[in-house]
DNA sequence: CTCGCCCATATGTGTAGACATGAGCGCGGC
DNA sequence: GCCGCGCTCATGTCTACACATATGGGCGAG
């Protein structure tokens, strides 16, 4: 911190590995290096910034993870052809959400009932037939006006202290994010029109668009929850950002 | 681990780096290792494992590249608290996307113009004032029906070959796809009410809910293109994953 | 009892060297 | 001329060591 002002240049790299990896990193994202050229091998690296090959090796190993560069074995490393347009979605807690858009957060539970999962939830839900269930319906504010109305399921069999847990204060996600790990998502982004209820929770015209994301989360193969969040389609949409730094 | 049968298990690791990853995601996955818990010193793994420091060094290194671990100095290393779902959105081609569904293709360039970013473009395009853009409007079709319909505007100043080709058959998202390196892309989510236009074009009621998708794709700083695609909210949803082994 | 300095310690970074692995390519044999 | 064996070289993995750096906690001074 001993400098004065740093402009808004995000402080430049000081390590070797930084200096580095910027410099590769730059070659590639600037285009001097197109998909396909072969970077120089490390040993003419090592030599190049006078350096151990270890270092060399560290971030190239990094640009590989990064997905930037390709590496072939006796041939050399390769900047890589990019495939497809992937972009990272971030989907934060609803409460964080709106506490970052400066509002206050409100929660109301709508509805909580113990059943068993049969019929039509199961297709898209991914519950397992006879299987207890948690059902919730609830509802997410923003500075006490609706936000989203969420529906969720949440299997008992893999989470049986669920049945057993007040959903009037804590909002059914917070509670799973903090309870039980998981190991992948599944996430369905679409745009609906509200039906007579939903209209109703969420303050809306019946008919009015609203942006729909149903959540299934994983645990090993077994589901652990199945949300259904509706957004009032004039206040809220999701952000994603890509770029190949990560 | 000279036991019998690996029941699905694919291969297990052979390196030491994978033996030693593979154990500590299992046991941060499984929850044997809750947010916030400390694992084990560089130092006492290295025991452990009986390998150098550097070995293992390097792996909680990629354990925290992937988001699964944060170093405190001096204080150890310790299993992150998840914050956000982050997914990974992929955003194929159109085209490839309707023929994965098994539909065919079809597109339509509805009109193109030449002229100077102004006015309400502006704001949410990131075009500059008075930079030459084109102007496209195009649908996309699948078997035939209107699928999407898509707003355009290509930078000019970046890309000046666009001025000079012909949209009406080749899609511009694909077109740039093929010509253009970029660095970044930003993208938002949101539903809305077909205005007039949109309901002729994509052939349903106004007011009838779409999923609109805006992305803004950038090379360094330069804003390279903006496009606005409306789909028919019954036709098409988002799918994005996520797993944490990346 | 409280505040602030100092040090032990865990991570951060880098080096020099070693052996393993696997693919490209030339050379020799057929 | 063609095929395949084996050499070579670039990456892959790992070790043992060294010094830098930040910070939590203990200890001593006030």
């Amino acid at each position: 911190m001993s400098v004065s002002a740093k402009s808004m240049a995000p402080a430049e790299p000081v390590t070797l590995h930084q200096r580095i990896r910027a410099d590769l990193e730059g070659k590639i994202l600037s285009g001097e290096w197109k998909p396909g050229h072969r970077i120089p091998f490390e040993h003419e690296l090592m030599v190049q910034y006078g350096c151990a090959r270890m270092t060399v090796n560290k971030v190239i190993g990094g640009l590989v993870a990064a997905g930037l560069i390709e590496r072939r074995r006796r041939a050399g490393s390769f900047v890589i052809q990019p495939r497809i347009q992937s972009a990272v979605l971030e989907i934060p807690d609803l409460s964080s959400e709106i506490a970052a858009r400066g509002e206050a957060y409100g929660y109301r539970l709508l509805s909580r009932r113990l059943r068993v999962a049969a019929g039509t939830d199961l297709a898209e839900s991914g519950m397992i037939a006879g299987e207890g269930v948690v059902e919730l319906r609830c509802l997410h504010l923003a500075d006490g006006r609706p936000f989203a109305v969420e529906d969720r399921l949440i299997a008992l069999a893999v989470v049986p202290e669920a049945a057993s847990v007040d959903f009037s204060q804590t909002a059914p996600g917070s509670w799973l994010l903090g309870h039980v790990p998981w190991t992948a998502a599944e996430h369905r982004i679409s745009a609906l029109a509200a039906g007579a209820r939903e209209a109703r929770d969420l303050d809306i015209a019946k008919g009015a668009p609203c942006l729909c994301l149903e959540r299934r989360t994983f645990r090993a193969e077994q589901t652990i929850t199945y949300a259904r969040q509706l957004f009032r389609g004039d206040a809220y949409n999701l952000v994603a950002r890509f770029s190949p730094k990560g």
